[in-house]
DNA sequence: CTGAAAGCGCTTACAG
DNA sequence: CTGAAAGCGCTTACAG
């Protein structure tokens, strides 16, 4: 035998049983904002655990304006980076006591603005938008709602919006002295098909790295493992692949290793690659990936910091190299 | 310059200018539940669209007791199995116009439990539970509060609650006869720690296949890439790998490929494999896994008619067979 | 410290 | 077909 719900408990029965009004109740639910008497807050206490009292957060939301929603907009949940970064965002906000509603826009700019608009309609505190290349600028929606919202990874660089990032340029430098090290001369970059945001940035950095070496390459495919994977075996049947690459994505380095599988080349010993990700994905490919491990949870934080209003004030955060097989190194795997 | 959200319009707004009841707004706006003259739902329509009127979906939920919005708790986001089922689910719910609340459990039964409340408090039309071993049993907390329920992958096995899954048996009898066909004798199966649910389905199903074959043997690990890989890397070590694996998901034959490749040990060549999920992962690993590939999004669309309270009838789905090169098959790969 | 009451923006009987 | 009004369950000035 199960409880039927067929009347859910209010405040009003709460402060009936209690013999006090509606409001003593509502102040010691919230504990504010006006004081209650000791004798009294036990009384309500009491009454509200009798009946199993359960505050509901509509009517509260309809009366105080705030819902304890943020809205969560993915530019595609497939892709493990995003999908480990809207991991991290919905922890941020479960540890504020916030819920997360959540939605793919699948590169759409138009599905992200429809998704934007249903989450305002849904009276949400706060958005966080996880945005990729082609990604709209949702910030006029926003701003007219009176609602903030902060872009994760990559947003529209006019400076209107607040954006948060990790800090690249180091991230790359790192990675292209690690292969030096292995006696790599000449580093090629794997980038999108148009990179613009932080894979730009990071081809950036990497060209600055590699300035003194004219015949550092410069490859571009999708942000897909099945478009490196082609292209890995295109390259190696033309016999035009090169001995080190840097990979702007964990995707892209997954489609390159399965790409040499392919064709039978062996990484890292006739190609070896490090990724700029870093999700939890790459630690398990054959051979394991060595990385620049994107700061998901610092990021995460930041922004879910922004979004109270609060600057956390921390610059980008730093991408650590990870050091597994990829690269040429031997580290103890298991 | 951007408008500022002082004062957001209210059906009152829209009434008043079009000179009529809110009421009549609010049956136009709903296409009912009242009929309406075509010119006054003109004059309305004009009304709300030079306002700009957007519906205030909380007031409309503490009203009419619905909110659109269905609760979606995870065992794990960060399995790719249950990223790939979670996503599914929110799309499938996105067609029909719903949002989707998210969570994750993190394989706590504590935590799936406090999910459940806070979504609970949140008034979600409907909640769907994508689960695992150790999850709670909430169908509970769900009756008692008269929201309907659904579990996915796994739940409670007492009858009281909704399961949607997949039909397991026919895929592991094809995975069997897919590998006996490349002249495997023996073929081995890697199950969880102390397997229940699905994962026991798939044992038992293999168990029955491979009836005739006392050295079938049956390895056990933790459903993680790190343990199937360290698994594998023990019995490489100990000369102890089977020649024929199935593994029962697909984040343990990734463990098992990565820890393969780190003994040296070739695959499909000394050791074939198939595994039991094919989440999109499963395409691009080197080499590349073949899988029965569990129909999530037929999984998701079930689910989702469940709870509309519509009984979608149809049995469990079938997990089809994609060949691809772990098992022995030389597949095109590109 | 406490209570009576207004009001958040909708939906929906109820009367016309 | 339309309007005046109650009410969903809270929060919060406002008076005591």
């Amino acid at each position: 035998m199960t409880k039927r719900a067929d009347k859910p408990i209010t405040l009003a029965d709460v402060a009936r049983r209690a013999g006090t009004s509606t409001a003593v109740v509502s102040y010691v639910i919230n504990d504010g904002p006006r004081p209650v008497a000791a004798a009294t807050r036990e009384r309500v206490l009491a009454a509200a655990a009798e009946l199993g009292y359960r505050p509901n957060r509509i009517a509260r939301a309809l009366r105080s304006r705030t819902t304890g929603v943020v809205g969560l907009v993915l530019a595609d949940a497939s892709n493990p980076y995003f999908a480990a970064l809207a991991r991290h965002v919905e922890q941020a906000l479960e540890r504020r006591e916030r819920l997360t509603l959540i939605g793919n826009a699948g590169y759409s700019a138009d599905r992200q603005r429809d998704l934007v608009d249903r989450f305002l309609a849904a009276q949400v505190d706060g958005l966080v938008i996880v945005s990729a290349e082609g990604g709209d600028d949702v910030t006029d929606l926003a701003q007219a709602a009176g609602v903030p919202a902060v872009y994760v990874h990559h947003g529209p660089s006019d400076g209107r919006a607040r954006v948060v990032g990790a800090d690249n340029h180091d991230a790359v430098r790192e990675a292209v002295a690690h292969l030096r090290g292995h006696g790599h001369r000449h580093i090629a970059f794997l980038g999108g098909p148009h990179d613009a945001g932080p894979v730009a940035d990071r081809r950036t950095a990497w060209r600055a790295a590699v300035a003194d070496d004219p015949w550092a390459a410069l490859l571009r495919c999708d942000y897909s493992r099945a478009a490196a994977h082609s292209l890995t075996r295109r390259l190696a049947a033309g016999d035009a692949l090169p001995r080190a690459l840097i990979t702007a994505t964990d995707e892209q380095a997954i489609g390159v290793l399965s790409g040499a599988w392919a064709s039978g080349v062996a990484v890292p010993g006739r190609l070896a690659v490090i990724s700029l990700d870093g999700t939890p994905e790459s630690a398990h490919t054959a051979p394991a990936l060595t990385v620049t491990r994107q700061p998901l949870e610092a990021m995460a934080e930041q922004a879910v910091e922004l979004l109270s209003g609060r600057d956390p004030g921390a610059p980008a955060a730093h991408a650590p190299l990870v050091i597994r097989r990829s690269c040429g190194c031997d580290g103890d795997q298991d």
